[in-house]
DNA sequence: CTTGACCTTGGTGTGTACTCTAAGGTTTAT
DNA sequence: ATAAACCTTAGAGTACACACCAAGGTCAAG
């Protein structure tokens, strides 16, 4: 399979294919005589693989460790895999933290302005900004 | 003041202070002799501003449409600034729901691997980004 | 045999918020 | 007078995940 329909049965681009493959997480299984890249069975599981864990909230870095234990799956333990997935877990946890208290502050900034077709001159979003500390505190 | 000092009292970089006032979101009020930047009152307020709206989450670009409505707060309305606000915290919520979509799945794999020392290669967590489909769906 | 659709490589551009470097000028203290 | 500590500029580098481009080669259909 030639790389453009490869890329339409999988909802991804061209450009992709090759930067995956630029960034070693997915090599086509050979080239035609014309130097066209040729995907087969393994590399539709294998870019399968790498969706899934896209989906998942793994970055490409952490999908080509992910790969790599899976190539060489004896030579790595469930330890290792469930300590990615947990330390990826928590990194989201803590960034969901942060999200949580910039949605928090927002919404009471935005609770405390009228939203009316006034001048601006008394908004208290502004003032709140410009005067009060500890909004996050 | 001269930007050293500046910038520790504010606990940021010169680069950042430099940085700032690059993309226009603050200029010092003058220029000593000798060419140094000089820092005053109204470039104090106007950065513990930006730092607080960054404390709630708003992007540099965000804060600059936010100073641009402080400047000349009769030409804007609270309702400019109230969309602002709440435009910003949708996105956040967006980001969060997200998140927690990826925080829920990563969840249930690490739930389902044992974690051992053995090899890996039944682990649960590769077995299910190779074999199922709709993780989050 | 030419048109159009596909493929190749290498390189640049995007957005975010800085950080760092090079090469040099100024100020302050000793 | 000289060294340390500060300041200046312009420009490059960082991370992330691609998107886009130019210049050219290949392939199937009409
Ligand atoms: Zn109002
Ligand atoms: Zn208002
Ligand atoms: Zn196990
Ligand atoms: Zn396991």
């Amino acid at each position: 399979m030639k790389i453009g329909e490869f890329a339409n049965q999988l909802g991804v681009s061209t450009d992709t294919l090759r930067y995956y493959e630029k960034h070693n997480l997915l090599t086509p299984s050979s080239r035609t005589e014309a130097g066209y890249r040729d995907y087969g069975e393994a590399t539709l599981k294998q870019m399968k693989f790498i969706l899934r864990a896209k989906n998942v909230g793994f970055s490409l870095a952490e999908i080509k460790e992910l790969l790599q234990i899976k190539f060489k799956k004896h030579q790595h333990s469930c330890h290792e895999v469930k300590d990615l997935t947990i330390q990826k877990r928590d990194l989201v946890a803590e960034r969901i933290a942060e999200l949580t208290r910039f949605h928090q502050s927002l919404s009471v900034l935005a609770d405390k302005c009228c939203g009316g077709q006034e001048p601006a001159d008394n908004c208290s979003i502004l003032t709140t900004l410009e005067d009060i500390d500890g909004l996050t505190q």
